[in-house]
Parts: structure tokens; sequence; C-alpha cells
DNA sequence: CTAATTAAATGACCATTAGTCATTTAATTG
DNA sequence: CAATTAAATGACTAATGGTCATTTAATTAG
């Protein structure tokens, strides 16, 4: 019967039409700012059908988020593809990383949504437990980059690649985070350069992490 | 005249009371589910009269976020008081920091408060000035330490004071933040300690900071 | 001590907005 | 074409941050 997938491709259509409508909104005015009546006349649909599609105002939000995993994922998985030194991996990564929060600043904000328990409260199981798992295969990025660098003589052997990627990867979001804040007048006071500042935090970590042999290769700045 | 100046007092109580009020309900129920009415019934008061002490809600917020900034402030200064080396001092600021975190949990989840731009339109100046002064003068303590720790020849001539403690505090925070979350059971299925992880970063970092010199007398764990 | 004046406190009220649901409209089926 | 099912609507509710005319208390002047 195509009556029926003909349906549930339109009811699809009709979930990402109201997606489209909710990421614009939130793009421009933020989660609290953002209001439903807004989102649903964009989506030119009356406020009502947007909770026959979405549980609520913070499932909408979730799922733009999902959208910017969805981003992110495929830019780090193209840094991993090339057929480069472990080292250059990383370094992809860390470009990849980058770039995202510079190019789809909007979405590395939301993200932050995800570290407020408070803010979340709302969110439907599915809604966020597809966000952990999107998270945890951005993850799994890295942690396989840092596996086999151990077992390619680039890394030591006694790091965990676990705690490893959790070192990196907070180390790099916690600074993209500053530079992104526009309150920084404290931060332009102390004239730094927050791009150097992650350079060189990057720099230090990794140091610590290569073998002698690796270091005779490359040599991070610090 | 004493009487303006019992007035004064007075106004200074209210003004403390209020701020204790709030205090309670937002560590109970975060900014969010706080509502101006039960701070008012807490505070034995009428809404109305919260406004005549207080802008908004977002000032209240921001009030208590000072509290928790003097109590910081006070935990760092007495890390660094001590008569001990440069390495220990800093370290003393590191266990301080950490401990901040695990016992006043509620003041150090309300500093995220000032990272999100999104929350903070409503908030007076004023109240943001002064959370900003503050913050700096956290700032200040550990930059302090870190460039008596390059004149006394503990840590490198060519490292930068700021970009150091900014690296070494977002560092830290970032990972105290993700001991915090509540949603971690991804961290739980990748079976990381936090606290490992937070000791090993602490160490990496420092340990690219030090002098050959300052290496013989501390080895921090990798 | 009393009346007039000033200051402080109140809570009914307003505007906004997330979420609901009885009703209407459109599509499908027999 | 009528009957049935599905989709969409928007008026409505409840919650809540913030306001302001009114009331209450304190202070001052005579």
């Amino acid at each position: 019967m195509s009556k029926i997938e003909r349906k549930e491709r339109e009811k699809q259509l009709r979930r990402e039409s109201i997606m489209n409508a909710a990421e614009s909104v939130f793009f421009e005015k933020g989660l609290i700012s953002s209001t439903m009546d807004e989102i649903a006349e964009k989506a030119e649909l009356s406020k009502g059908t947007l909770y026959l599609y979405y549980r609520s105002k913070d499932d909408l939000y979730l799922g733009v988020i999902c959208r910017g995993f969805d981003v992110l994922i495929s830019k780090l998985s193209e840094a991993v593809s090339p057929n480069v030194s472990t080292i250059q991996k990383l370094l992809n990564i860390g470009s990849a990383y980058y770039n995202f929060s510079q190019n789809h600043t909007h979405y590395f904000r939301m993200f932050s949504f995800l570290e407020s328990p408070q803010f979340h409260t709302m969110a439907s199981k599915e809604l966020l437990n597809e966000s952990h798992n999107q998270s945890k295969r951005a993850w799994d990025v890295i942690i396989e980059v840092i596996s086999n660098g151990i077992k390619d003589g680039t890394f030591r052997e006694n790091i965990d690649p676990v705690q490893m990627a959790i070192i990196l990867w907070s180390n790099a979001t916690a600074i993209m985070k500053l530079k992104d804040r526009k309150d920084q007048f404290w931060i332009e006071n102390l004239n730094v350069d927050i791009d150097t500042v992650l350079q060189k935090s990057n720099a230090m970590l990794v140091s610590t992490m290569l073998t002698e042999n690796a270091k005779r290769f490359y040599q991070p700045k610090l």
C-alpha cells in the first residue's frame, strides 16, 4: 500500500519543515527568547500542530542540536579519513572542531544546552538518547585516533585513550567557548589572543603524549 | 544623624535577607524553576518588595553568584598565603578550586550562568560589573602565582602567565563540570574516573611549564 | 500628642507564553 | 456521495516575571 508510505513521507517532511523553522528562530533568538508562536508562524502552521510533531519546546531545541551533531560528526569523519600520520589526524580533528565552532557557531553554542541539567528537564527520553548517541559517535572518532596512535608508537603506552580524548576535547571546548563569549571585556583588558591560547594548550597536552621517538618527527611549539 | 544610618543599615539587612531567601530557593530549584513568588514567600515579603531591592530575577541570581565568588576568592587567597614553593601554591590553588566545586556545588553550577550570554540579558550593568570584577580578582591570584613562578625559576621564561592561567583554569573548570553532570551515562559506560582525568590533565599542563631545573624537584605523574 | 508628610510595603493586575483540547477542516474509504 | 478517519486549528488555561495604584508604617512639624 503506497498510500501509507506517502503519508509517512509527508509526515517526515512536515517534521523537517518544523525543524527548519525552529532552527532559524533558535539561531536568531536563542532558546529563551524564541516562542512557539513564532516558530509556528515561520513553519506556516498553527502552534497546536507543532505539538503533534514534537512534544515540547525543549524537544525542538534538542532536535536542532542533533542536526548540529550530524554536521560535526561528518566534519570529524572527514578529518580522519585521509591516509596521513596519527599526528596529522589529531591536528585535523582539532582544526575540524575549531572550524565547526567558527562556521557553525549557533550549533556550537547550542551544545551547551546538553551540559546544563537545569534546562532540559522537559526534553523527551528519545531525543536525549539520540543526542547522547551522537555525542558518543563524535567521541569514538577521537578515541580511535588516539588508540591507533598508541599502537603505531606515536603516543606513550601508558596513556588511556578515553581519558586523553576527554582532556583534549574538554580543553578545546572550554577555550573555544571563551572565544565565543561576548562579555569578555576583561579578556580584552588582559590582552590575550584566544587562538594562540588554544594552539598552545593543545601543543602542551599533545607534547606530553608523544613517545621519545615521535618527538623526533614532531615538536609541538610550546 | 544616626536615624539615617540606621535606615541604611536596615535597608542593607533587608537586601541580605532577600539574598538569603533567593539563595536557598535557587540552590534547591535552579534558575528556571525558582519563582519570584516563592522567593518572596521565603523572605516573608511580598513580591513587589523584592523589586524595590533588586531589579529583576536575573539580578537576584547574579547577586547569589557574587556571594559564590566571595567564597571562592577567600579559598584561593588562603591557598596562596602559606610560605611554600610556587609549585605547592599552584597545587593548593588546584585543590582549593576542586574543593570549592565539591563543597559549594551550587555556587559552582551557578557560575555557568555567566558563560551563557543567553541568560543574563536582563541583569543590571552594576551587578554584571561586580561579578566581572570578582572574576578578575580570582584570576589575578592565579596569574600572580605563575608570574612569581617564572621569576623564581620554576616556570620557563617564555610562557605567558595570563595565557597559562586561562589554560589551567579552563581545563579544571571543564573537567569539574563534567564530573558534576548527572546525565553522564556514557561516561559511566566508558568507565573513566573523572578525578584521575583532572589530576592527569593538570600534571600534563604543569609539566610543560617547568624549567629543566624545576623538574629535578618536582615530577608530575603523567 | 496630633496632623501632615514621607517612606516602605503590598497584592491585584498586566503581558507573555508553553502547552491543551474541543472543534473544524481535509483526506480517505466504502 | 456519505461516512469515517486523520490532520490541523486557535481559543483557552495556567504559570509567572514584572508593575503600580493603594495601603500601611514611620517620621517630622507644630
